[in-house]
DNA sequence: TCTGGGGTCCTAGGACCC
DNA sequence: TCTGGGGTCCTAGGACCC
C-alpha cells in the first residue's frame, strides 16, 4: 500500500494561442501566433515549425509562411482564465495559482483521488471554458510540474508512487523546474546530464558548484525529497512596468516622459489594489544588450506617482554615464518593499 | 529590426547596531 | 583598545519562470 498521487499541476496548452483559436472558429487548425513584434505563444500547430515565445514575429513569418498572426485581446484571456481557475476551486480545496493558465492543486480532501479529479477538471475546461488542458499528477509539486509538460498537448500522465525514480533519474537536468541554461551549463560542466546524475552527487558538493541554496534544491529533488506544499499564493511584492525604446538614440526629457508614463502605469494599479511601497527600482537595458538596476528607498512608503517619478529621474541621473555610453533600449520601474499584507490578491488574476 | 512584458527568489558586500 | 559573532537593511546583479 503506497501514498496515492494527490497533486495536481494544471496547465492550459499554449493559453494566448488557444483563446484566440476558440474565439475564432477559422483559426483551429491552423499555425496561430499571437503578439505584433514578438511571439508572445504559438499554437501547437506552429510550434511543429519551430517556432517558439520570445521570437520575432518577422523570424516565424520566415519560417512559417502560413502562420496566422493575431493581436492580444486581454480582456479575453482574463475571463478565460477566471472561468478555468472557477473549475479549478470547485474541484480541488486547495489551489496554488502559477499564473493566468496554470496552477498547482492538493486534492487531499476532495470528492475523488487525483487521477479522477484530473480526467474531471480537464473534461470542464475543455467543455464550459473550451480550452485543451493538460494535467500531471504526483505525489508532489516538482513531479506533477514535470509530468504536465510530458502530457502535452492535451494529455494526462501520472507519476505512480512505486516509479517516481524510475521515472525523475531518467530526465536530462533541463527538465527539473528551476534548472535554466545557466544551472544546467554548471551541471553539465561538472560532468551531471541527467537527475540520476546529479542524485549520487553529495549536497556539498552542489552547493559548491550552484550556491547555496540552488545545490540544495538540486540534491532534493533528485532525492526526490522536495515536497513543499500546495499552498495558496501570498500577495504580490513588487509593481513593475516597463517599456522598450527601440535602438535610436533618446534625447534626456523623452526618457523623462517615459519615467512619468511607467510611474503613472504602476501606481495606478497600486492605487487600485490599495498598495504601497518604499522602494523603487531602475531598470535599464542598453544597445549592448547589458543591463543595469539602481534602486533607492524611500522614508515612507507611497503610492503617488509623483514621488516615484522623482526618484527614478533621480536614479537615472546616476546612471547616465551608462546611457550615453551604452545607448539605451528599454527602460522599467519596479515598486517594492511593499507595506500591508496584500492578502488574498490573485497574481494570476491581475494582470 | 537580434529580445516583450510582467514577475519571484538568491547572493554578496557594505553599513549599522547590539 | 582590539577582536569576534550575529542580525537587519540596503544596493546591485544574476538566474529563472510564464
Amino acid at each position: 500500500m503506497y501514498e496515492q498521487p494527490t497533486v495536481l499541476h494544471a496547465d492550459v496548452d499554449a493559453f494566448y494561442a488557444s483563446v484566440a483559436q476558440r474565439d475564432a472558429p477559422a483559426l483551429r487548425g491552423r499555425p496561430v501566433l499571437v503578439g505584433s513584434w514578438v511571439v508572445m505563444a504559438a499554437s501547437y500547430e506552429a510550434r511543429a515549425f519551430g517556432i517558439h515565445g520570445g521570437m520575432s514575429t518577422a523570424r516565424a513569418r520566415r519560417r512559417c509562411p502560413d502562420a496566422v498572426v493575431v493581436d492580444t485581446d486581454w480582456e479575453a484571456y482574463v475571463e478565460a482564465s477566471r472561468a478555468v481557475f472557477e473549475v479549478f476551486r470547485r474541484w480541488a480545496p486547495v489551489v496554488e495559482p502559477g499564473s493566468m493558465e496554470e496552477a498547482f492543486l492538493d486534492v487531499r480532501g476532495a470528492a475523488a483521488p487525483g487521477t479522477e479529479v484530473a480526467v474531471g477538471v480537464r473534461r470542464e475546461v475543455r467543455e464550459q471554458v473550451g480550452l485543451p488542458l493538460s494535467v500531471g499528477v504526483a505525489r508532489t509539486k516538482v513531479l506533477a510540474k514535470i509530468a504536465s509538460r510530458s502530457a502535452k498537448p492535451d494529455g494526462l500522465f501520472v507519476v505512480p508512487p512505486d516509479r517516481e525514480l524510475e521515472f525523475l533519474h531518467g530526465l536530462p537536468v533541463e527538465r527539473v523546474w528551476g534548472v535554466g541554461p545557466a544551472t544546467a551549463r554548471k551541471l553539465r560542466g561538472r560532468g551531471l546530464r541527467t537527475v540520476g546524475e546529479a542524485a549520487r552527487v553529495s549536497e556539498a558538493e552542489l552547493m559548491a558548484v550552484l550556491g547555496k541554496a540552488a545545490g540544495r534544491y538540486i540534491h532534493a529533488i533528485a532525492l526526490n525529497r522536495e515536497h513543499r506544499p500546495v499552498r495558496h499564493r501570498r500577495g504580490r511584492r513588487s509593481f513593475g512596468a516597463q517599456r522598450a525604446l527601440g535602438r535610436s538614440p533618446r534625447a534626456r526629457a523623452e526618457l523623462d516622459a517615459a519615467l512619468d508614463g511607467l510611474a503613472e502605469r504602476v501606481t495606478g494599479r497600486m492605487q487600485r489594489k490599495g498598495r504601497a511601497g518604499r522602494t523603487v527600482v531602475l531598470r535599464l537595458r542598453f544597445g549592448d544588450y547589458s543591463r543595469a538596476t539602481r534602486s533607492c528607498t524611500l522614508a515612507h512608503p507611497t503610492d503617488a506617482p509623483a514621488p516615484i517619478a522623482a526618484a527614478s529621474r533621480e536614479l537615472l541621473d546616476a546612471a547616465m554615464p551608462l546611457v550615453t555610453r551604452r545607448g539605451i533600449t528599454l527602460v522599467g520601474l519596479t515598486v517594492t518593499n511593499l507595506d500591508g499584507p496584500g492578502g488574498g490578491e490573485q497574481l494570476a488574476l491581475d494582470l
